[in-house]
DNA sequence: TCAATCTCCGACTAAAATACTCTTGACTAA
DNA sequence: TTAGTCAAGAGTATTTTAGTCGGAGATTGA
């Protein structure tokens, strides 16, 4: 109930190598494409891709699609994007209960007229909202194991 | 995806008003039935049984099946009954992702052998968990709700 | 006694959300 | 031209959630 979907799992996990392979040393603004990054993490393919093609509808990332050296980079810096913001983009708005972004009445919630316990639920929502959009890109940038190495891609048209 | 199941607002719900049922002035331990919690917040009875006895079961509500008079009344005081604990006995244990609990190896997630969003999503859950772990049914009681402390991870900005 | 009323439990169906796939098209660089 | 890429939408399968049903056991009050 509480859980991330695979679907957000996914970007994040995207979001975090883009800004890796992007903050490198080289600050080489390099373009990565959906089939790296499913590789590198066993995604399904085309699942990956749906999710970056929202992340890219809603200006997160952009998309070079050039053809065989497409693919896309980060819109912004890694501590510009909060984890809160991708949730936002890959589901709808995020609210703990169906009362949550209210449209006037009580369309979502039967129950809401005599319910006293929204208002506390709606506090509790609000402290994780603003955890979530305390963190960013960057707060999950390696840590202390970079599992994944880098520079072990295979390169894929000739690198200058 | 990041939503309360109706379940679990079910719950709160009722629980909350055992809640109020109890500590009222007269501190009268009445016993209250499935039925009654059911009409006053126009949920599904059957549903609500169910509920009603998860929560049993898990020891945060005691039932007296006392016939006629039979119903439910809160096993400890409200202050002693943590939103994260009615959560859990209504869910599993709760997890952001499919590896937050482990059993050794990596069982439920493909990639997690390379995965490097993994401990701060453990971080945020925790956060989380502290969050719901701090807030009790008592918090809930009337409309006048107290504030919610967020301890976010970094010192950072302001909530009020 | 006995019927009413309650909890309890498990299996069951239905609906909705998730996870994943397939197809088609447009673009671009080599 | 051709292969590799993003884009978009429809379609399917699986899982989770929501809600239902029916019967068993217990207790009270008439
Ligand atoms: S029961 Fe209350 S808190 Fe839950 S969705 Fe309805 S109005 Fe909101
Ligand atoms: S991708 Fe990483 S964070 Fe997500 S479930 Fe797998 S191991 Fe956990």
């Amino acid at each position: 109930m509480l859980k991330f979907s695979k679907k957000a799992d996914y970007a994040l996990l995207a979001l975090q190598y883009m800004a890796v392979v992007q903050s490198g040393v080289d600050a080489d603004p390099r373009v990565v494409n959906t089939k790296e990054i499913a590789e590198e993490h066993h995604i399904p393919l085309e699942l990956l891709a749906k999710v970056l093609q929202t992340l890219a509808r809603h200006q997160l990332i952009e998309s070079h699609h050039n053809g065989p050296k497409g693919g896309y980079v980060l819109a912004h810096a890694p501590g510009d994007i909060t984890i809160a913001q991708v949730l936002e983009a890959i589901e709808g708005p995020l609210g703990l209960t169906d009362c949550s972004h209210e449209k006037g009445d009580h369309s979502q919630c039967e129950q809401m007229s005599r319910c006293n316990i929204r208002t506390p639920l709606l506090k509790i929502q609000d402290s994780i909202f603003q955890l979530l959009n305390g963190m960013s890109i960057e707060d999950i940038l390696v840590e202390e194991t970079p599992l994944i190495i880098v520079e072990s891609l295979k390169p894929q048209g000739v690198i200058s």
